[in-house]
DNA sequence: GAGATAATCTAACAAACGCTAGAATGTTTG
DNA sequence: CAAACATTCTAGCGTTTGTTAGATTATCTC
């Protein structure tokens, strides 16, 4: 079975090759990025800080492992997920990398500035709170993104217009603000900007990939 | 927030450390090995076809990646997985492949001789008609990983075993041979012996693995 | 058709990786 | 304590990868 050896190390080299395609940290940041929603090229670049051929790059990357999907709208490239597959194999590695590596919790410690970290916000409670209008969920990223998919009776209040909308929410409930995931930074600034104007905030770690994965609705409008 | 970047980047760096650690077709193959039951190094280089010093630079960039643990014990190295879920990323990685990359498909198709293909054997109604006795569900796989976990009702009979004990299966009844998953020959190779031999015999793509992934029991002895 | 814009391709280089072979370590056994 | 064995460490190699910068392609707009 000499023969057989080859086909097998053709099958894990498959496999290898697809992984490989996810295992460096900015094509991480671009995947999470597509979980949100279908962007342009320079879009992605510029959210993930990198440029634009850098960024082009890495998705083709991830287009040859099949991972993600383009498509050509006149002079724009819209890039988006393969599949739904590929945003549950985010969050899981994600989820297992926090687990097990210290640096990495340490990392996320280090990113909640309210070094509170008490009371991990329940998702399912929340959930609940939300439909009966005990809270108000809060979706901060670019309002795109919100459209492609946000947690239910979340409202879209893009962190760059926050401070000029602050009249439209309430001081009477807790304000429960989210984006992209526990990586992301808008949730975080969103709430020290609505506490420091004495509202009630805070922040619920998941994005919406992160909503799917555990089950729970997601609504598209 | 300059501070913000570099904390994201140490983020996406860990979860990117982790996930190179588990793309490389080697290495791969080492976790599948290790999926089945906690190996030595010399038995996994062996199994997996590799020098034992490639083994052991393979497994220690595992560790480091906290993906497995080791044991020491006498002059022996133990290495076992480190979580119940590499064992589910392992599986789900697999399945995407599997799902998403032509090259994978032709591969496989390329293992499976008998170019049947035809009705991929059902597992949960495989476990019924085991559960009843209307089939023999037999593990091809070494004696050991029998041991640390097997499909329930399977009787263990290793391939390189099989010949000599072909009286002890029945030609009344089919017989469904699995061994460590898709990738795995061994299951293969028994059903080819045992149809040269005139038994009803046909194999069962899943290992433990699979079979824990999809919800259904795996027992211990 | 000229110029502007979005994205990709090419070339180049340093850094990281996969593999091999030789030396070294730790443990058991006589 | 010496010999045998399992495993790891070190050094070296060719290859692949991540990144940048310059050239190129495709599309839109005037």
């Amino acid at each position: 079975m000499r023969e057989g050896r080859e086909t097998k190390d053709l099958l894990y080299e498959q496999v290898a090759r697809m992984t490989k395609a996810i295992g460096s940290p900015k094509r991480l940041e671009l995947l999470e990025l597509l979980c949100q929603s279908e962007k342009r090229v320079e879009l992605l670049a510029e959210q993930a800080q990198i440029s634009v051929k850098l960024a082009s790059a890495h998705l083709k990357q991830l287009k040859l492992a099949r991972l993600v999907d383009a498509r050509r709208d006149g002079k724009y490239v819209h890039y988006r997920l393969a599949d739904e597959a590929v945003a549950d194999i985010w969050v899981r590695l994600r989820m297992l990398a926090e687990e097990r590596l210290l640096e990495l919790q340490m990392g996320l410690r280090s990113l909640a500035k309210t070094p509170d970290a008490l009371e991990p916000v329940d998702r399912r409670a929340v959930f609940g709170k939300a439909k009966r209008g005990e809270v108000v969920v809060l979706d901060v990223r670019p309002e795109a993104e919100y459209a492609a998919g946000h947690l239910p009776f979340a409202r879209s209040i893009p962190l760059s217009e926050l401070r000029r909308r602050l009249n439209e929410l309430p001081r009477s409930k807790p304000i429960v603000a989210y984006c992209r995931g526990p990586f992301c930074l808008l949730a975080g600034q969103a709430v020290e900007v609505l506490q420091r104007r004495g509202f009630r905030a805070l922040r619920l770690e998941d994005g919406v990939a992160e909503w799917r994965f555990h089950g729970l609705p997601v609504e598209l409008s």
